[in-house]
RNA sequence: GGACGAUUAGCUCAGUUGGCAGAGCGCUGGCCUCACAUGCCAGAGGUCACUGGUUCGAGUCCAGUAUCGUCCA
């Protein structure tokens, strides 16, 4: 006993197991072995980040399906990995450049790349180094990485083969830059902010139009309204000059259904050039696209003598000089949303230039059916909507990024004889004329090579044994701000490629916030550190906290008084466990299986199975915070508090040889499948447990999960169980109530109804121990003076309070449960008396409401008497 | 503007076919009972946001309202 410390330290614990598992191959999937597969693939965190929340749990409840279905003898694969996540890698960089006073064009591309590659391997670690102290079994013999030759060769492939499909383009199209990114960023990855701006009214020759973007005003080529508005009808179709800041402008006034007539005046100027509305109506009526805001931000040439003005310098020198020639009506304050670069947060310009495409209808289309037809399952079902609703709506996907770290464009363009050469391998001269070639400057969006990471990973373009035995995966674990941006696309992508979906079911988890709800983030500077939690708590209570939170709900908050609580579940583990160790001098398990079951024995076993079916049940539906609680009652509440405290009895009693080694026994092998059970959960705690345990096998880790066999559990043992628990609550009741200190011995008699003698007979000693109470039992007792009375099922209790009590305690106790009797009464009384309950409801519910109102009644009036006797006796 | 989600104990949240409202933390009282005070025993605490509807019966289903949140435009 003096060997295990009195309370649990994580810490050495952590430290000792992970290697001995990682060394010994427990990780490592085989494609060869036997078994039914079950495969999932980590979201590739970004590879020079580091664990946050969110990683955290999204691995957490990745490893506890893993280790559960290894444990359940699956041909188990975890794949790990990092993303190569170009903005925000380059981004990284590039900020370094800064700080040394260079930029990345000072070190020209190929040095960059260099550069990042070097910046990639000496941080790149860490999250993966995160990720084994958090516990994750990854099989790392398979980390791979989104710019490894392998996944990059399965990127070029793709994007040919796409190419060649007729899927991939390249077009003029307004797209939303970011001048200080210098790259193009999808729909997606804009964000929007509210900002204060004015909404300008100009004169606009005839008309008077609003707008927040004056400065478009040098770009603009048209004017639209709406088709129905008789106000404007007379201009649609002419051509007019307007009087602008720079001598006058033309435009030509069309009519089109996105003009909102009720908005402003009703009129909107159209710069096709710097709008992505704009845009669309210009290729409708055929507006030519006029340039004046450039990549880098500043007014083009084209905006004559503003040229070169920042393009916010430029809107307020344009309000000035329209004041002064009175072409400006009004300006009013305005809130709205702007679109903001998800990394550097610059206001993105709408800028029409040359970029790649993937047509996506054809793509979605497949992927749609596949979760109608239920061959890609998404949990919680709501998300299916929002999947669905982006699905319908899709987009065509702008996939070059004017970066350099990334997968390079595989196309060459031959200036000589202006052809366009599209290769699977690198192209050196012109295949046309023999000239010299380019190779198109951009990169592809990270998400490209991402949405390959099911297949790529496991070896695809090639036919690997991987690709057969894990694919389809099994179910991919991911955060909903993705949905869109990954999982869709490997939807669709998998389907395309591998004619299978890429993973049977997506479950999708919630969000960690604060626990004021606040999403973390640096800026705010609520970020919780997974690893200082770790460190404070143990990981084993961090992780059972996430998965405790994990509901399946939009987000959850985490509250350091949680993790708190199960650090201490781990503690109390720990000292239960302590307990059993240090008792099991002369335990031999094959004399202790011969040994008698007793009732306490039956209960528990039949406990621990429901809760093994239980844990299996809600593990299957995704419903990880029941698993966790309905370990959590079952290990505290019901084998520490009930369990343990029987089992002591046995214990500490050498003269009953059999029953101490019966108890030993049960002990051990509910204590030894309850690690079993809760290993996924709590990888390092239960390993450690479970070693000091007696058990069969290396490690826990692959020790069978429970079942729960046949048996449905043992009705019997817990009838007997009920009996002796609700009389040992009750008499701690009336203890508690009439304040009676433990230390005070009581004596209670109990009429139990004549049927159910043996049933309490049986549990005599165990209540007597329990409840500190010497206990009578007979059918035909009387009320003995000065008791308190307790009602347990249809058996009466007395508490014997003479001397030990003053009564009007126990008057003031028995007069409130007689208000809840009466409570129940008239809600009874009152459902039972209307006639359409009892003629339309199912008869065994009427039935069963009639035995509750005869249960009330006879408890009231056996209250009401004992309240009616005390009076007598206190009289 | 559109869509989705939330509203249940003081706090944070569960509540799967409609049939006795739950947990953790916190709170109150009593306990250092030889595994654990990171503990033990007991207790208090709820108009399930609001208004209607369907139903014998609604926290649960339907419609609307309010407040908050998220996504999309």
């Amino acid at each position: 006993m003096a060997e295990i410390p009195d309370r649990y330290e994580p810490s050495a614990v952590e430290a000792r197991w992970y290697p001995m598992w990682e060394e010994r191959g427990y990780f490592r999937a085989n494609p060869a072995a036997p078994g039914e597969a079950f495969s999932v693939v980590i979201p590739p965190p970004n590879v020079t980040g580091s664990l946050h929340m969110g990683h955290a749990l999204n691995n957490t409840l990745q490893d506890v399906l893993v280790r559960m279905k290894r444990m359940d003898g699956f041909n188990t694969l975890w794949v790990p990995g990092t993303d190569h996540a170009g903005i925000a890698t380059q981004y990284v960089v590039e900020r370094q450049l800064t700080a040394e006073g260079r930029t990345k064009q000072d070190l020209g591309r190929e040095a960059f790349v260099e550069r990042v590659w070097r910046w990639k391997e000496a941080s790149g670690g860490t999250i993966i180094r995160q990720l084994k102290r958090l516990g994750a079994s990854c099989d790392w013999s398979r980390e791979r990485f989104t710019m490894d030759p392998g996944l990059s060769r399965a990127v070029r492939e793709v994007f040919v083969r796409l190419w060649e499909e007729g899927l991939v383009y390249r077009d003029d199209y307004i797209v939303n830059w970011c001048p200080r990114c210098q790259t193009v960023l999808a729909d997606l990855e804009v964000e929007r902010e509210d900002r204060d701006a004015e909404f300008v009214y100009i004169k606009y020759g005839p008309v008077t139009l609003g707008t927040v973007r004056p400065e478009t005003k040098l770009g603009d080529t048209g004017l639209a309204v709406h088709p129905k508005d008789k106000r404007y009808a007379a201009y649609v179709g002419r051509t007019l000059q307007i009087p602008s800041v720079d001598g006058t402008i033309a435009v030509r006034v069309v009519a089109d259904e996105a003009v909102d007539p009720k908005f402003g005046t009703g009129v909107i100027k159209v710069t096709p050039g710097h709008d992505p509305v704009d845009f669309e109506i210009g290729r409708r009526h055929g507006l030519p696209v006029r340039t004046v805001i450039g990549f880098d931000g500043r007014m083009t040439a084209a905006a004559g003598r503003y040229a070169g003005l920042d393009r916010f310098e430029c809107r307020r020198r344009i309000v000035e000089d329209m004041q002064a020639l009175g072409l400006i009506e009004r300006v009013e304050p305005y809130r709205h949303a702007v679109g903001v670069c998800y990394r550097c947060k610059t206001v993105v310009e709408p800028l029409v230039s040359k970029q790649w495409f993937v047509r996506m209808k054809p793509l979605a289309e497949p992927a749609i059916k596949a979760a109608r037809e239920g061959r890609l399952r998404i949990v919680p079902r709501g998300w299916a909507k929002t999947y669905y609703h982006w699905m319908d709506n899709i987009r065509d996907w702008p996939i070059s990024r004017q970066l350099w770290w990334g997968h390079r464009i595989p196309v060459w363009y031959c200036d000589a004889c202006a052809s366009t050469h599209v290769a699977r391998t690198d192209v050196a001269r012109c295949p046309g004329c023999g000239g010299a070639v380019r190779q198109d400057e951009d990169v592809l969006d990270t998400w490209f090579s991402s949405g390959l990471w099911p297949f790529s990973t496991l070896g695809w373009p090639d036919d690997t044994p991987e690709l057969h035995r894990y694919y389809p995966t099994s179910v991919l674990v991911t955060g909903f701000d993705i949905l869109f941006f990954w999982v869709a696309r490997m939807a669709m992508l998998g389907l395309r490629f591998m004619g299978d979906v890429p993973f049977h079911d997506v479950y999708i988890h919630a969000l960690v916030r604060d626990a004021e709800g606040q999403k973390m983030s640096k800026s705010k500077g609520n970020v919780i550190d997974p690893l200082v939690v770790m460190d404070e708590y143990g990981t084993d209570a961090f992780r059972f906290t996430l998965v405790a939170l994990a509901a399946q709900g939009r987000d959850i908050r985490l509250a350091a008084e949680r993790i708190e609580g199960y650090r201490n579940f781990a503690n109390k583990l720990w000292n239960a466990a302590r307990l059993v160790l240090s008792n099991l001098d002369g335990y031999e398990p094959a004399r202790a299986r011969r040994a008698p079951r007793r009732a306490a024995d039956a209960w528990i076993e039949s406990r621990l199975a429901a809760t093994v079916g239980a844990v299996r049940t809600s593990l299957r539906r995704y419903r990880f915070n029941d698993a966790a609680s309905a370990i959590y009652q079952f290990l505290w509440h019901e084998f520490c508090d009930w369990y343990l405290e029987i089992a002591k009895l046995s214990l500490y009693r050498p003269e009953r040889p059999a029953e101490r080694l019966r108890t030993q026994h049960t002990l051990v092998t509910v204590l030894e499948a309850t690690l079993r059970l809760l290993h996924p959960f709590m990888p390092f705690i239960t390993e450690e447990l479970w070693q000091r345990l007696p058990h069969a096998g290396d490690s826990i880790m692959v020790a069978p999960y429970p079942r729960a066999r046949g048996r449905r559990g043992d009705p019997e043992a817990e009838r007997a169980m009920r009996a002796v628990m609700d009389v040992t609550t009750a008499i701690r009741t009336i203890r508690g109530e009439m304040r009676i200190p433990p230390g005070v011995a009581l004596a209670a008699t109990l009429r139990p109804p004549r049927d159910a003698r043996g049933l309490f007979e049986a549990g005599r000693p165990l209540v007597e121990a329990l409840a500190r109470a010497r206990l009578t039992l007979d059918p035909d007792a009387a009320r003995p003076r000065n008791s308190a009375l307790a009602v347990v099922g249809a058996a009466e209790l007395y508490v014997d309070l003479e001397g030990v009590v003053d009564l009007a305690a126990e008057r003031q106790r028995l007069q409130k449960e007689i208000g809840r009797a009466a409570e129940a009464i008239a809600f009874l009384r009152g459902k039972l008396a209307r006639k359409e309950f009892v003629e339309r409801a199912p008869v065994e519910i009427v039935e069963r409401e009639r035995e509750r109102l005869g249960e009330q009644e006879a408890l009231r009036a056996k209250l009401a008497a004992s309240l009616g006797w005390i009076g007598d006796g206190a009289a």
